[in-house]
DNA sequence: TTTCGTGCAAACCCTTTGCATTTGC
DNA sequence: GCAAATGCAAAGGGTTTGCACGAAA
């Protein structure tokens, strides 16, 4: 992505240096907050403001996508890495990666029933995960 | 709504009844920033605190679902109206029912292979509804 | 009367923005 | 040198909260 951003002619400073490599080496998924913690630790000066001003930057480059999860939960992740979705557990809050295939099913019956283009790219689906769910079950027979 | 609330011992405030009705007479989903401004019309002295207080009530008693579309958007709809989900145009905002059927194969699939229990009531999907999906063919053909 | 609900204002979180300053090229 | 990028601090939107007052039961 850095060089990317070199050759379209973006000047690289420190500052937006770190901020793509820490996106690039992050896990799949990241969020703002992530990338800056990462970030201050090495160069203690940056200012959050540049993080998402360098993330907006790389989802209109389409370098990443941005996923609104809701309840103030956006992530990013880098388009090079492949699509996936998201499983997310309302207790644990832990994401599970979809494969994308699980849901060409669903995005070929919108577009033909209601002519809706899905942009499923950015799909994050609310339920619970195993563990949890035998949690709560555990919780119940008590 | 209204009698199980004072059935279940809840005062009977003319805020909640105002409120409580708003939902029940809204639309099938409305937004707290909606339904305060149909109750200010006619109790001007209305906090929106407190309808966020009632819906957030109402939704402990799962009388009504909330669900958090991403980016500030959080809708609120009667359970007694029957599950849907949410097709939100990126472009025009417009919201799309769904029906529930649509997702079961989903639903079954997310369980089957990802021990994943999703919960469908709460799903908002993002893409572009028809309408814009055609302007963007004709911006793009410009 | 006594607990519950409300209004108000302030705080909250995450994100964006205006502006002066610094920096890469 | 000049445009582009940054830091800072302030504002923004939507939501929540602490507290004293008011009203339902």
């Amino acid at each position: 992505m850095v060089s990317k951003l070199a050759e379209l002619g973006y000047r690289m400073t420190p500052q937006r240096l770190m901020i793509v490599t820490a996106v690039e080496n992050a896990a799949d998924h990241t969020s703002a907050e992530e990338i800056f913690g990462q970030v201050v630790q090495k160069y203690p000066n940056v200012n959050i403001s540049t993080v998402y001003r360098t993330l907006d930057l790389l989802e209109e480059l389409h370098m990443v996508t941005k996923t609104d999860l809701g309840s103030g939960s956006v992530r990013y992740h880098p388009v090079d890495k492949g699509h996936h979705h998201h499983l997310v557990c309302r207790d644990c809050g832990a994401l599970i990666n979809l494969d994308e295939s699980v849901l060409e099913g669903l995005k070929h019956d919108l577009l033909r029933d209601y002519k809706f283009n899905a942009d499923l790219q950015h799909l994050g689906i609310l339920g619970r995960c195993e563990r949890c769910e035998r949690n709560v079950a555990r919780s119940e027979n008590t």
